[in-house]
DNA sequence: TTCCAGGCGTATC
DNA sequence: GATACGCATGGA
């Protein structure tokens, strides 16, 4: 991977990549826009170390970053050593996919926290992705980090008013005494046959199938999950009644990320 | 006011 | 196993 050491910046050419579908697309919540005339940028965390990146066409640059830290940390959770390119070629052969993929071709597919997927999906049930952040956020400035399981295993359903999360606080901290005392443990999730590291997460209050999946492919980069939200609903039952095509075959959780982003900014697709 | 949001637990059949 | 309903909160 090729890049420029400009300062304490790093500068790098990326196809096949943009911020506003990657951030704002709703696999992550804890990024944040700033506003800028010519170019997109944002801000946000990941493993308690914060990022600044920004985007003018091709060109990025990962603001006050080590070389270091980039290979390390960012080229891993951005996903940049994966060729969308080829992804996208592949789920092209089908008409509604490649229309998604045409739309919204900046997507990828980060390489997120186990546990902070877990709590952040959980939060996300019955929920709209404004709130979803605002819940988030008033977490990690309560902690003023986002909270290991052990911060939350002694919360009480009272003692997380403050998050305003409603029904789910008692969901949170069910999650968060179950990985605090090991019964959940992500790396031997991560490791699992998924059928089984779906049942595993399932046993936890407030982790049914959406959830369990969301988990899978946003914090385990399981690209065989398919979480199937409203949204991605009345996306199946309009185009594919019978299954997703073959070619979307064990990268379900892809395609089912270019089709979410596109239902959900556009009217519909084209008819099949 | 009513409906809805990246669903799930529970009751009931 | 399927289906119906309530659930906290806040924006549209």
């Amino acid at each position: 991977m090729t890049y420029k050491v400009n300062n304490n910046n790093i500068e790098i050419i990326l196809p096949d990549f943009d911020l506003d579908d990657t951030l704002d697309c709703g696999q992550a919540f804890r990024w944040e826009k700033i506003e800028s005339e010519h170019q997109s940028a944002y801000k946000g965390m990941f493993l308690e170390r914060s990022l600044t990146i920004s985007q003018d066409g091709d060109k990025f640059i990962f603001y006050n970053t080590s070389a270091e830290d980039f290979e390390k940390i960012w080229i891993k959770y951005f996903d940049l050593e994966t060729d969308y390119g080829k992804i996208k070629i592949k789920l092209s052969e089908d008409d509604v996919l490649s229309k998604a993929c045409e739309y919204a071709g900046g997507i990828r597919l980060l390489n997120q926290d186990f546990w902070e997927c877990l709590i952040s999906f959980i939060i996300s049930q019955n929920n709209n992705i404004p709130r979803i952040k605002g819940i988030i956020s008033r977490l990690c400035e309560h902690y003023d980090h986002f909270p290991q399981a052990s911060d939350l295993a002694s919360e009480t359903p009272e003692s997380l008013s403050f998050l305003r999360a409603g029904f789910r606080a008692k969901y949170i901290i069910d999650a968060a005494r179950k990985t605090a005392s090991g019964e959940i443990n992500a790396d031997s999730i991560k490791n699992m046959d998924i059928d089984d590291a779906r049942k595993k997460l399932m046993t936890i209050k407030g982790v049914g199938p959406k959830v369990a999946e969301c988990v899978l492919l946003f914090g385990a980069h399981r690209t065989e999950a398919f979480p199937i939200d409203v949204w991605i609903k009345r996306v199946m039952e309009k185009y594919y009644p019978d299954g997703l095509p073959q070619c979307a075959k064990n990268i379900e959780g892809i395609a089912q990320q270019y089709l979410f982003h596109y239902i959900r900014t556009c009217d519909s697709l084209p008819e099949k």
